[in-house]
DNA sequence: TACAAACACGAAAACGTTTGCGCAAATTAT
DNA sequence: ATAATTTGCGCAAACGTTTTCGTGTTTGTA
């Protein structure tokens, strides 16, 4: 790469000083037209740009911030980024994403990393090893530090800062109360493991519908599928059984989809003997025949949501108390649960 | 936040010189053993972490590397990220991501903002208006000044500079092959309007294998889909003609998802009465029914490949001409061509 | 006792920028 | 002609770090 001009070379171009070329190439006043003119038109022809590392040292100010999620090639976690992002440009400010691939020791590093000065704030949502760790002291480290952060869908309510999450437990809520109001009796849950947050909220809303519309909850209904494992033939066994389901809740995407497949393979109608919904990420529900009923995330609202809290953080503008921002998910009803 | 520890406040706590501290913790031999203990105690005590913008400025290297892609929330684009982002990792640099949301503007000013100082090369796949504009001169700047860049995908010949592609003509040839293996006779082809890069290469090679075969090209069996208009409506026409297809090859995975499932709806079987093939970037076809063949990409390993090149150029590991790296993409067939 | 060597540390430059202050020279006012 | 003001520019500090080169003190050796 080419040296860069700086404005030490203009300066020394034009024999004068560094703080002459500096506030000529700013119109400042205290420099003749002259000077100013000859300097701006050099400084232009060879597309002289300050140094960013240079600024952000003087000004204390990086006007980036950092964002560490699990994975990137996924439709929820890359949809919250780009509403950060748009968010982050509005207001000027660039985005880096780091991907802890679910690792604790690539978070550690990831934060440790970015908040050596490189940004000025952090939006993380954990990984799924540091939630089963329960080990939270690398945040505890920047929050001594009033270092500017935001938890996002994956949180841990032990962490003092804002927080932006999915009413997952209202989710799970009203996509049940729907099974149940066209008729379903027998609902099954396909949950994750129980130290996957969003999995054992969602089952919190599905056991709270039950509850309200007094049936009882059936724990033989539960399946818990490990995501390690061969996910169609955990989930073949829901069907596999003398007294099947007639509604299944899925709390994501893929579990719906092998589902619906597997229950098409048995000869099942959808919905007339089987309704199925999930909670939808992506764009597979729209594209299943039946197309699939799912709780929808509002994820691009959520990025907006955690780079505004951060930014209002960083620029001083928000409340001392931590926030905790609930985003309410809707029902996007289509055939797999009502055929009309 | 609270401000950051740094030597200046260490050395004036132990009344010594900020060299002194910076070699302490450096475990320079040159300092005293008890100097040293002390310094050091003192700075893990405190967190010390050396600012990253001080060294970036000093060292005139930031590890970090510029990605510019059209849009984040589209399965092609998060894996190739995905992809740079491991390598990145692996050798020690960070990956700041910027979206240009297709528009020439905003990739014009990423662009300017990134080569400023902050990153240490650029990673590029082109933005849709840029393409229509044909106005390269942003990227001319930066290649005059020598400045690290790759461009991915969307890539234009006329720029000087790394690049890596998706062989885009041997994808669609051998998906055409693949269907006049089958017995089609009728190939339609859903592409794009002329300006995408991909559609037009794809075009070719549906177009090469038609010419091998001896099967002449039929201009009414080639649909331009509009990406601004409805794409229900647009593809319904290829059904609504006298003499319809039997077989479909779509330039990507949403115009096949729809093209089935119109199909279904007109009640014609798949693949008997027609075959879908679909160039893929997600997981759609795979949960379509039936699941749809598709010409996979490969985007995590291009974009190791792309962040390779880049890196090799920053460091200077690389050979002065300039690498054009094509991956071949593989056929994936499924039930939407074959039903075994 | 004198001199060399080892030891322990400091000064200063460098990365590139901004900005308050000072200081001549030129211009204006008295 | 003298004083006051304006004009045009340079100095130097500051952001935080690393590293080369000096320098003074202590220790070791002849």
């Amino acid at each position: 790469m080419k040296p860069r001009i700086t404005l030490k070379k203009i300066a020394r171009e034009f024999g004068v000083s560094i703080s002459t070329v500096s506030k000529a190439l700013k119109d400042s006043h205290e420099i003749s037209e002259e000077t100013r003119g000859k300097i701006k038109a050099f400084a232009d022809y060879y597309h002289y740009k300050p140094n960013n590392l240079a600024l952000q040292l003087r000004n204390q100010k990086t006007s980036v911030i950092g964002v560490i999620v699990p994975e990137i090639v996924h439709h929820f976690f890359s949809t919250v980024i780009n509403g950060i992002e748009k968010y982050a440009t509005e207001k000027g400010y660039n985005v880096m994403v780091c991907l802890s691939n679910e690792s604790y020791e690539k978070e550690v590093s990831n934060m440790s990393v970015l908040t050596n000065g490189s940004v000025d704030g952090l939006i993380v949502s954990i990984a799924r090893e540091t939630q089963q760790n329960q080990n939270f002291k690398h945040f505890e480290a920047i929050i001594n530090d009033d270092f500017p952060l935001v938890l996002f869908d994956r949180i841990n309510d032990d962490i003092e800062c804002d927080k932006v999450i999915i009413d997952d437990i209202g989710g799970a809520f009203k996509a049940t109360n729907h099974l149940i109001e066209i008729g379903s009796k027998r609902i099954a849950l396909l949950t994750t493991q129980d130290f996957i947050t969003v999995g054992s909220l969602r089952k919190k809303g599905y056991i709270k519908s039950l509850n309200k519309n007094k049936i009882s909850v059936d724990e033989s209904l539960i399946y818990k599928i490990d995501d390690n494992l061969d996910l169609y033939e955990q989930i073949k066994k829901v069907f596999a059984v003398k007294n099947p389901p007639d509604a299944i809740l899925a709390v994501n995407e893929i579990y719906a989809a092998i589902a619906l497949k597997i229950a098409k393979e048995s000869g099942l109608k959808i919905p007339e003997d089987i309704a199925i919904i999930g909670f939808t990420s992506g764009l597979i529900s729209e594209y299943t025949d039946p197309p699939l009923t799912c709780v929808e995330q509002h994820g691009f609202l959520m990025g907006k949501q955690v780079a505004e809290l951060l930014i209002n953080r960083i620029e001083n503008t928000a409340p001392s108390e931590f926030q905790k921002v609930v985003i309410s998910p809707n029902l996007k009803i289509r055939k797999s649960t009502l055929d009309n």
